[in-house]
RNA sequence: GGAGAGAUGGCAGAGCGGUCGAUUGCGGCAGUCUUGAAAACUGUUGACUGUAAUAGGUCCGGGGGUUCGAAUCCCUCUCUCUCCGCCA
């Protein structure tokens, strides 16, 4: 959520750059700053027959020690018609505040100043490469068909206990994706990120505070009688940590990291991109969330796009990072980098990693804050990114290392999965 | 699921209609003493909003009500604890 003060000050500004992320109802804008002008007036009018109300109280109340009930009768009798100012004046203060709150939460977090500017995902920009991608033979075939011919996975099985997108994975396929969980946990811990296992359902509070509610609603599960959701990354339990607290400076940065199986509804996908792991409704994930002081967070995307490239290169995969275009990136998020690896078999890119910079976009919804060396409470910088998500992942180990001997791990993996190979 | 008790500032814990944004202790910060530290003593120490700065307003788990006035009374929700039941 946008802070009212950054559309007061500088109101054009902040429409030029919602522009950039190809934003339609600019003029939420303007309705906003004059709600809350609104809001102002009828506020002071509040405040003032409020005071009167006070001062007049504690008069009767002396009054009423001192015996003077006659006295006392008649101060109340005038706090009646300030009391009809504080009711009308509350109500129009609700009403005022909802529909503020309303506006404002349909309000994007605005653009970095280097993001580029773009409509679609073809706009985004390749920021660098690495890695080599590997010629297969002829006989090389997709992630799909390896699954299958190693029993890693199986998706009949899965459409039968659950449905469609729920993959069953089995014996090596099982093991395969626990140790790269290990994998990129230890990788991640060693890095100095904390772990947590977090709940996998959250309430609506934490939904809306990393800004999946009201923006992305209908791409949760949601459990109605309870009304809890599925997370769908462990962003949104594990940010919610440090909902509502004022960190203390020496405490930052926060470095957290943890696993969890993230639930996807994924309405509308359907087609070959769909097919085997490159789509599926729930997938494990590592994710590393950092909160930090707002000068520091740009370096530390840096650090933590270095970090996830780190793993990447680790895994031997080729991938390719990209800074997401204003119309491609997501709501709440100020800049993005996505990460693709190739899938040579299927001869395209998968993204697999996605950090993000969302500045005070989401610690102005949650209210973590922290005190500054001049004693001064302000809101901190949330990052996060993904450290892997897993299914893209396999994807491409399977179909990149495919040999007529069996699938060969990367040496970092070995040591988790016990073996060299999948055969 | 049943019965009972409770939710107050970083923590502990008073307050049970006006003098309470809240006694006190611990912790934190500053000072005195000390070569330094500890101890002791003194002072200070919540958040939000608002103002040029004052002032003002709001917050005692959340929401609603009674009253001139609510941390205190009533209703309701959530959560925690104790006992019973069920259970990995």
């Amino acid at each position: 959520m946008l802070q009212i003060s950054v559309l007061k000050n500088n109101p054009e500004w902040v429409k030029q750059r919602l522009g950039v992320k190809n934003f339609k109802q600019i003029n939420l804008v303007d309705e906003i700053i004059k709600l809350d002008d609104e809001r102002k007036t009828i506020q002071l009018s509040y405040e003032t027959a409020q005071a009167g109300i006070n001062t007049a109280s504690k008069e009767i109340g002396k009054l009423m020690a001192q015996g003077k009930k006659e006295e006392a009768e008649t101060a109340k009798k005038q706090v009646a018609t300030l009391k009809e100012q504080v009711t009308t004046s509350t109500e129009k203060l609700a009403s005022i505040e909802k529909l503020l709150h309303d506006a404002l939460v349909q309000l994007p977090n605005l653009p970095a100043k280097e993001v580029p500017i773009g409509k679609t995902p073809e706009e985004n920009e390749i920021v660098r490469s690495g890695g080599t991608i590997p010629s297969l033979s002829e006989n090389a075939v997709e992630h799909w068909f390896l699954l299958e011919k190693y029993k890693l996975a199986n998706f009949e099985l899965g459409n039968k206990i659950t449905g469609s997108g729920f993959p069953v994975y089995t014996g090596n396929g099982a093991k395969l994706q626990r140790s790269l969980v290990q994998f990129f946990l230890d990788f991640n811990v060693n890095a100095g990120y904390h772990e947590y296992l977090p709940p996998f359902m959250v309430n609506e509070q934490s939904a809306f505070a990393t800004g999946q509610l009201p923006d992305k609603e209908g791409q949760m599960y949601h459990v109605t009688e309870d009304k809890l959701y599925l997370i769908p990354t462990a962003e949104v339990p594990v940010t919610n940590v440090y909902r509502d607290t004022i960190l203390k400076e020496e405490e930052l940065p926060v470095k957290m990291t943890a696993y969890s199986p993230c639930f996807r509804r994924e309405a509308g996908s359907y087609g070959k991109d769909v097919r085997g792991l490159n789509r599926v409704h729930q997938f494990e994930k590592v994710e590393i969330i950092q909160i930090v002081q707002p000068e520091k967070s740009y370096a530390v995307l840096e650090e933590m796009v270095a970090h996830v490239e780190s793993l990447l290169n680790s895994l031997e995969l080729p991938y390719r990072i990209l800074r997401l275009c204003g119309g491609d990136m997501g709501f709440a998020s100020a800049i993005t980098y996505d990460f693709e690896v190739y899938s040579a078999a299927q001869k395209r890119w998968l993204e697999v990693s996605s950090v993000s910079n969302f500045e005070q976009f989401q610690t102005n919804r949650m209210k973590c804050r922290y005190k500054d060396s001049t004693g001064k409470t302000q809101l901190t910088h949330s990052l996060n990114g993904s450290s892997l998500a897993l299914p893209r992942i396999v994807a491409c180990l399977l179909e990149n290392n495919q040999t007529d001997q069996g699938i060969v791990l990367p040496k970092a993996l070995q040591p988790y999965f016990g073996k060299e190979m999948i055969q």
